[in-house]
DNA sequence: ACTTTGACTAAGT
DNA sequence: AACTTAGCCAAAG
């Protein structure tokens, strides 16, 4: 029984895969803090899926609870912010938080990372 | 069912 | 130091 099905994408049910624990990780990010596909993929046990971090991102668009401006890569340059409805909207919303973003660049990139296998 | 892509990352040139 | 190639894996066309 599980609640494991594998079978050809039943659609129907909730979106149990890989996109909801990316989601579950994002909404555990703190204020003013960010953190990398990399990290959050790691965390999942797929640090080599980094890459369906950021599109499983795209599909939190319809997520409400999803801050995915605080979700950026290694370098901590806003490489999605391409992705939001405003040209600069994850900037802004990182400036909202605190943090200082400066050409696409966070700044103290580090001191505001959030690993979430350090922080869970 | 196959091909292309993509909000990544690491390594190579 | 900057650009290119390659590896990765799942979803969209």
């Amino acid at each position: 029984m599980g609640g494991v099905k594998n079978n050809h994408e039943n659609g129907s049910d909730q979106e149990v895969n890989f996109f909801e624990r990316v989601y579950k990780v994002a909404k555990c990010i703190p204020y003013g803090r960010i953190t990398s596909y990399g990290a959050i993929a790691k965390y999942l046990g797929a640090a080599k899926s980094a890459r369906m971090v950021g599109w499983a991102m795209n599909a939190s668009s319809k997520e409400e609870d999803v801050p995915a401006h605080r979700v950026v890569n290694r370098k901590g340059l806003l490489t999605g912010k391409h992705h939001f409805d405003g040209t600069n909207l994850m900037q802004q919303l990182l400036e909202s938080e605190g943090i200082e973003v400066i050409d696409n660049q966070i700044q103290n990139f580090e001191k505001l990372f959030w690993d979430p296998m350090i922080e869970l």
